[in-house]
DNA sequence: TAAACTTTGTGAAAAGTGGCACAAACTCTG
DNA sequence: CAGAGTTTGTGCCACTTTTCACAAAGTTTA
């Protein structure tokens, strides 16, 4: 095991590895090699067995790896067999989905609280979840133990929300208002710009557009 | 200007300027340094003059970038002076959510459709759009121009609508169903997938102490 | 007008990432 | 048990992207 830097790619492709493989366990396919499992997951060989050199040496030369002890060895590489509390500030269009969403559960994080500074919108129910008023998010994240903490607010009040989740001690902030936040260097923060995604499709086609006015007028 | 191969992750930056740019904008600041605007981006300065010079030349030594001047420029590289006619299929929790959200027609994309195949959803209002049948998708298509189409259905119906949406002839997909599509390659597909922006955080938490030492590269 | 200061644009160096290729390790076969 | 076959783990190389660093260009000051 080399202990350098891990890409963030080999984190999401060892993800990608870890379904392939419980889908593997599932059908009782005992062994695989670095080539089947590319195969499988339209990836090389090479970058299987790279990904995976990253955290140790799991397979056996000549017939390749258990499939239920490599698929162990990911879940514990990945997190995946512990579990984690969650909170939701803003529950609006998009706090409300996250809320109902079972993805997260069944990826060991539990969404236990939600905040909104609307009074409108406290004490409404959604799942197991009661709406609290922001005011008693230092109260709960501390008691509840949450370590992620959702901004899901208009970008205006996204860096006053991250300063009180900061403040309360959480140890991650998935962001998806479009506005950089800034946070101590120990928090880490993910955003999730969907906005930025459809963004880029529009690049997209402007030069498409661009390109095939450049070949109209080469051909006319 | 060089005419070299221009990186993915500067089209996403080149946004995340022009947002920016229109915050300073309205807040009448007239001129803005690479290293100002770095600061307000989380980004370095180089990074800053890098990824505009992909582009042309448009700062002044001394003084920096017209505010109003780049965000003209980045507009229109950026696809931004055009529309876009947008459809959503799939009118959930997510599907909604999209559907409310101002933020896309501010940015020239315009959903003017939206499909579900539940009867009890169709003919729903939502903002100017009134919710079709998902039959009525190849007609509608093609007669409001639609070239991107978002998927928010759930992963078992995402390849069925995705080639729904080919075969309809849209150029780009949108696709938040945590799965694998398979389109003709002129067609782009852009997967987001929040599922997985949730798997990283519980990577990072596992291995919150050695990740901690190696934090330096999270500017993306 | 000149000197001090600021900031750009960009080559060159550094860092990051994926693929190749092959010795070493192991399995299989007769 | 030897020789043929399979597959891993990793050093090395090619390519991409970011950072560095500085001359050139502009601004400000006196
Ligand atoms: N809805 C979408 O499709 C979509 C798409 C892209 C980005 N976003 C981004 O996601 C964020 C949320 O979007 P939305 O559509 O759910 O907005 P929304 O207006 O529906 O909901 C925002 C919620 O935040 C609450 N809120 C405001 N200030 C608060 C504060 N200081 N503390 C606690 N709660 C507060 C409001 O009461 C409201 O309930 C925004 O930043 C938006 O830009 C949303
Ligand atoms: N809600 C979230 O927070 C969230 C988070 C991550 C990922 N996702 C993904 O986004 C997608 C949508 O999620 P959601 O929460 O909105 O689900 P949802 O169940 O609330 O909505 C899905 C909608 O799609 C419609 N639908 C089903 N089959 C269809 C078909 N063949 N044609 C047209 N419409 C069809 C259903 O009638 C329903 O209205 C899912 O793939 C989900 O995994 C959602």
């Amino acid at each position: 095991m080399n202990s350098k830097k891990v890409p963030e790619g080999t984190i999401t492709r060892l993800f990608i590895y870890l379904r392939e493989l419980t889908e593997l366990a599932r059908l009782n396919i005992r062994t695989i090699s670095s080539a089947e499992l590319g195969e499988r997951t339209n990836l090389s060989d090479a970058q299987v067995r790279k990904d995976l050199g990253y955290f140790g040496q799991f397979g056996t030369s000549g017939s390749g790896y258990q499939t239920e002890e490599l698929k162990n060895a990911l879940e514990k590489i990945l997190g995946k067999d512990k579990t984690w509390n969650v909170a939701i500030v803003g529950v609006g269009h998009l706090g409300s989905a996250l809320l109902t969403y079972p993805g997260f559960k069944e990826r060991g994080l539990n969404i236990v609280a939600a905040f909104d500074a609307d009074a409108r919108k406290i004490g409404k129910q959604a799942k197991e979840v009661t709406v609290q008023s922001i005011d008693e998010l230092p109260g709960t994240i501390s008691d509840k133990k949450i370590v992620i903490g959702v901004i899901a607010v208009p970008a205006k009040q996204a860096q006053e929300v991250a300063d009180k989740l900061v403040k309360a001690k959480v140890e991650c902030i998935l962001n998806f208002a479009p506005t950089a936040l800034t946070v101590p260097e120990q928090v880490k923060v993910k955003d999730v710009d969907l906005s930025r995604e459809l963004e880029t499709l529009s690049y997209f086609l402007a030069n498409k557009e661009r390109t095939r006015q450049l070949i109209d007028q080469q051909t006319s």
